[in-house]
DNA sequence: ATATTGTTTCAAATATAATTGAAACATCAT
DNA sequence: ATGATGTTTCAATTATATTTGAAACAATAT
């Protein structure tokens, strides 16, 4: 298992492509797949991910949404922080509330979730 | 904390929308919500990520990714199974070799991420 | 049959993420 | 200032995900 051999079916396609060098300098770059792994992870978790389809339909202070999901007010503060630095929402102050809203980020997500999955 | 206060910014929409009941009633069911999530974890780790990129420009065998990669096998392996399961990539028997292909779903999400993302 | 190469599976160890409850912080009303 | 409500932060615990290395499995070649 020392030089890797390459099946028959897709060896010539593989060496066309300049084999592993070749594809690898096709990938995203490690900044990009970061970027991408944390809105991945931000979608990964149903309460998260529910609360992301929520906010999309109404933006809501954080009693609303602790009522909503019956969390915990510092659980689902966490939740939120992680939603909101992979830049899927984002908050404001009004008063004593502070009300989190979807980011056009947040939008396209739901959306294409909702058109393509 | 017991009634939920709202706050005015927000309550006349929130209100219409028939309130949390209204809100919850839009939102995607619990096998929908899993569905996605599982989709969403399995891109959420960098090399998983990758890999489905790498396959999407060349389908390859477990030997060609552990060498990409410099993984071993059995670290490999795991995370195939997760991108697996998740309905991303499915492998063929060749000979000796098990190739991983994406599938379509695998294809859509990587040809989404590169136009929307 | 036996050996070789490619791959997965398993149980144990490690690392990371999520939950908990208390304390702190912020804004508003008194 | 003081107290009340809404929210976050923190450290400790618990739960989940990942890594590791050995063993098992599968296909091929001898």
């Amino acid at each position: 298992m020392e030089e890797t051999e390459i099946p028959d079916s897709i060896r010539c396609e593989f060496e066309e492509k300049g084999g592993i060098d070749g594809i690898v300098e096709l990938l995203p770059d490690d900044q990009r797949i970061g970027y991408i792994n944390s809105i991945a992870r931000a979608i990964s978790d149903p309460v998260r991910l529910r609360v992301l389809f929520a906010l999309c339909i109404q933006p809501m202070c954080v009693c609303l949404i602790v009522a909503m999901t019956e969390y915990a007010y510092s659980k689902m503060s966490y939740h939120l922080s992680i939603l909101k630095d992979s830049g899927l929402i984002y908050s404001k102050q009004e008063g004593n509330y502070l009300i989190y809203y979807p980011t056009d980020l947040g939008r396209k997500v739901v959306e294409w979730i909702g058109k393509g999955l």
